[in-house]
DNA sequence: TTAGACCTTAGAGTATAGTCTAAGGTCAAG
DNA sequence: CTTGACCTTAGACTATACTCTAAGGTCTAA
């Protein structure tokens, strides 16, 4: 089939599928008269495999390395897989982690603020982002904000 | 005070600094008769205001809009910032929602390999990323594996 | 006076993963 | 034999936020 059969089947575009070839992930089985690309089956599923991949959260550099385990089994290991996979699993968890704490900030900060019609003159969340010096932890100059 | 010392104490570095004035969010007080930026307290507390925005994630775009309500408060209303900070706790939070299913949909893939010594033959994160229809959803053929 | 720390500028490079364009070749149908 | 869909290439552009370099000027203290 040709790239944008292949497109089609994979949902990948065209322009993806021909950048993934330069950067080593996925070439065509061989080459038409016309030079037009043309795939496979195995082709399709590699395709497939990336796109899979990818959506897991892996990277192109970490989907290299699965397609590398994938085109010959016997001469890797087990480990070989899962150690990418754990090590993902702990970056997720991080990436989770920091922005559940950036959350948290976020309610602190946005709580506080009335979000009305009036004058930004004493918007906690200004004051909360200037000097600490001024940043009301829990409630004493900002009691003019509030639910109001 | 020179931007070296403005880094020091605002916890940026000069290059950024420089960045950011490119960007239209910082600019020094005034210059020396050599050029070289001067900044004041004032500014100091900008370059702070920014750092602690950046830490909650906003971007510097929305970095911007906040400096423009702080810099005319009373020609503001307390929703222009608030709405800014309520748009990006949903992001965050859709953020973190993608990256939780991300998590199962790893460790899914991850603890049906034994991640062990032997031949990835059967590694069933290699065959979960293949088709799906060899995919195994819970339990078949992948018994080989398990925590063998 | 000279070394070293600091400053200046424009502009290029980094990272990730595409996304799109221009200029042209190929092919099937009408 | 032409139209339109599809293909080819190299290379530029997008987004975000820096990060660094080169080549040079300034300042301070020994
Ligand atoms: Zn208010
Ligand atoms: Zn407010
Ligand atoms: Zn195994
Ligand atoms: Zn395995």
């Amino acid at each position: 089939m040709k790239i944008g059969e292949l497109a089609k089947q994979s949902g990948l575009t065209a322009h993806t599928l021909r950048f993934y070839e330069k950067q080593g992930l996925i070439s065509p089985s061989t080459r038409s008269q016309s030079n037009y690309r043309l795939y496979s089956q195995q082709d399709l599923s590699t395709a497939k495999f990336i796109k899979r991949s990818r959506t897991m959260g892996f990277s192109l550099e970490e989907v290299e390395v699965f397609l590398s385990i994938r085109a010959d089994k016997p001469a890797h290991i087990c480990a070989d897989a899962k150690d990418i996979a754990q090590q993902k699993i702990i970056d997720v968890q991080q990436k989770i982690e920091e922005l559940q704490q950036v959350l948290v900030a976020l309610h602190k900060l946005s709580d506080a603020c009335c979000g009305g019609g009036e004058s930004a003159e004493f918007c906690s969340i200004i004051d909360a982002l200037d000097d600490s010096e001024n940043t009301v932890t829990s409630n004493t100059t900002n009691i003019q904000e509030g639910v109001v």
